[in-house]
DNA sequence: TCATTATATAATCATATGCTTATATAAACA
DNA sequence: TGTTTATATAAGCATATGATTATATAATGA
């Protein structure tokens, strides 16, 4: 599992994947806990397949890993992933999403796909 | 002049701009010190108009500034921008481009553009 | 002024990217 | 088993991106 970071292709790539807002967004809301897709698609008012394509190449870069439970398949950060701590560091730079969420609560659409 | 490096938009933004294998590069080549045009486009092995096009976004994203000496135009980081401080995390994290000016010493290129 | 050198800009093109729609897979449950 | 729900994948398409070629601009020097 020995990966060097300090390499300009590698650096490169990671942040071209995180240059896509909502790849950015979805990391920064994994930061605190799992969601599952459904979470995410309700966040980002688009189409479940657009957020699944984003998760899956979060989930090739080894970003992001997954955990199904029953129908739900929860996302959370890799903690084994050689690029965590500098995707640590790119994370502390964006404010939370706390406010994301507080808007959905407003118009009432809460979040739950059970 | 002030700016809000606190916004989502603005960071993933900045990441698209970085997450290209040359403009990194540059980014990394110019922390050391400025570097005319021509020393770029001879390091990069690349065409004159794609470093043009390069340096000019990352120009207008306010990272660098151009200084003109005679025909020579400088480029070196913005000291001014307000993204500085993130830049320079980024930048932290690529190895350094020595080797590759050494390679081209090798090469016999050596870089004059005068 | 004319030729040369350095750089920028414009136009074109091939490829990459992200979204949408449609369909497939997989689990839950009646 | 059949239906519903959650998620993934595939196909198609419009737009973005980066490179190349050609041309424009600007400075230098004969």
């Amino acid at each position: 599992m020995s990966f060097d970071l300090n390499d300009l292709d590698e650096v490169s790539r990671t942040l071209k994947l995180l240059g896509d807002k909502t790849r950015l967004a979805i990391m920064k809301l994994l930061d605190n806990r799992e969601r599952c897709v459904c979470e995410l698609v309700e966040i980002f008012k688009t189409s479940q397949p657009s957020v699944s394509q984003h998760l899956r190449k979060l989930k090739d870069a080894g970003l992001v890993k997954e955990n199904r439970k029953g129908q739900w398949i929860y996302y959370s950060i890799n903690p084994d992933s050689p690029q965590r701590q500098f995707i640590q560091k790119l994370i502390a730079f964006i404010p939370s999403q706390a406010h994301v969420l507080e808007e959905l609560d407003k118009q009432g659409l809460g979040i739950s796909c059970e």
